[in-house]
DNA sequence: ATGTCCCTATATCAATCTGATATATGTCTT
DNA sequence: AAGACATATATCAGATTGATATAGGGACAT
C-alpha cells in the first residue's frame, strides 16, 4: 500500500501531525506496519501541495513548530477512491502474505554460531519487548489529547486488527518459554 | 541484518542457487524474512569478490546457466564473526520488534471505506493463503535435490523458528474465522 | 547547578531495497 | 498449439530505511 494511502486513512480519523502518525504506526497499530519519518514527511508535503490536505503551523513560543494535517474533502474521495484499487491490487496480486523482516528468527535460525548467553538475552529480551507490545497495542487509555485518533483503536476495524494482534504476540510469548531450551541448555 | 550475512547463513548449510536462496526464503522460512533478486543477485557477486564464496557455473545444454554458490573457509569465520557482531548490535539497539508490512492488517483497518463483498473475499483469500503458507512451513519432504538445505529446517533451531511460526499462523487463521463477521454482515 | 537522558517535532540524504521488467527454455494442461 | 507455470539470472527507476542534524522541555541524579 502507498505511504500516500496510510497517512490520509489515519488522518481520516481526525488531524495529526507527522510524529502522531509514526506514534500510531508504532503505537495501537503495531505490528502492522512500519514507515519512517524519511517516508511520512515527504508524503505529508506532497498531499499538502495536492490539496488532499491542509496544515496549520502552530508556532508556539519556545516550542519547535507544529505542523497539525487535516484532510480535506478532496483527500477523502481521493482516499475513498484510492483504496478500492488498492484492495482490488491487492487481491489480483495473489499475494496475500505480509513483508517481513524478521531480525529475530534470522538470529534464532543461525544462534548454532552463537554463545548460548547471547541466545538466552535475545530470548529474555524478546520477551519482554513482546510483553510491552501486547500493552501497547492493548492499551485503552487516550493517545494523544489534541486527536480523535482513538477513534482507529475503537471502530471495530481497529479492535478487530488488534485483537489479531494481540492474540498472536500472546501465542508467540508462550511458544517461547515453552520451548527456549531446545535452543540452549 | 545484512542481506550478505543472510545469503551466508543459508550457504553454511550447503551450496544453493540465488534462485534456490529465494525459494527457502519462500519455503521453509516463510513469515521470517523477505528478499527480492534484486537484493540477493548483487549480494552473491560482492561476496564472490571477496572471496567469501566460490562459483561454479553449469552450462547445460539448452538451460538457462545456473550458478551453483559455495561457502569457503574465509565465508565461514567471516559469517561467525558477522553474526556475533549483528547479534549485539541488535541488543543494543533496544528494538526487538519485527520490521512488518501488512498490506492485509491495514486493508481491513480501513476496511470501513470498501464494499463488503471486497471484505469477504480478502478475508477468504488469506485464510487460503494462510494455511497453503502453514502447508510450505511444516513440509517435510526434500526442498531441492541437489542441495542439502533442508539441514535448515532439520535443525533445532529450524524446528524451533518453524514451530513458532506454524503456530502463530494457526491462531490467526482461528481468530480471523471467529471473529470475521464483526467486519461484514 | 549542571549533566545526562528521554520526549516532542521536523527534516534531509546516502545507501539500500523493492517491484517491475526483460530474457530464455522446459513442462504440463487444455 | 496456446497458455500458464517453473527454473534461472539480471537490471534499474523509484521508494524506503536508518542515521544524523537541529532545537527546546522536563525529569532525575550528583
Amino acid at each position: 500500500m502507498q505511504t500516500d494511502t496510510i497517512c490520509l486513512g489515519i488522518l481520516r480519523n481526525g488531524p495529526a501531525t507527522g510524529y502522531v502518525i509514526k506514534s500510531v504506526l508504532e503505537g495501537p497499530l503495531n505490528q502492522i506496519y512500519n514507515l519512517s519519518f524519511g517516508s511520512i514527511y515527504p508524503a505529508l508535503s506532497k498531499l499538502t501541495k495536492e490539496k488532499y490536505v491542509t496544515v496549520k503551523q502552530h508556532a508556539q513560543d519556545k516550542k519547535p513548530d507544529k505542523k497539525v494535517y487535516t484532510i480535506t474533502k478532496k483527500g477523502i474521495s481521493y482516499f475513498e477512491e484510492t483504496l478500492l484499487e488498492e484492495s482490488g491490487k491487492y487481491v489480483r496480486s495473489g499475494n496475500y502474505g505480509d513483508q517481513i523482516k524478521s531480525e529475530f528468527a534470522m538470529l534464532l535460525l543461525f544462534s548454532k554460531s552463537l554463545p548460548k548467553q547471547n541466545i538466552k538475552l535475545i530470548l529474555d529480551e524478546r520477551i519482554l519487548s513482546a510483553q510491552q507490545q501486547l500493552n501497547l497495542i492493548t492499551y485503552e487509555g487516550p493517545i494523544a489529547k489534541d486527536s480523535n485518533l482513538n477513534a482507529i483503536r475503537n471502530s471495530a476495524q481497529g479492535q478487530f486488527t488488534r485483537g489479531l494482534m494481540a492474540e498472536v504476540i500472546k501465542t508467540a510469548i508462550n511458544y517461547i518459554e515453552k520451548n527456549r531450551k531446545k535452543l540452549h541448555d
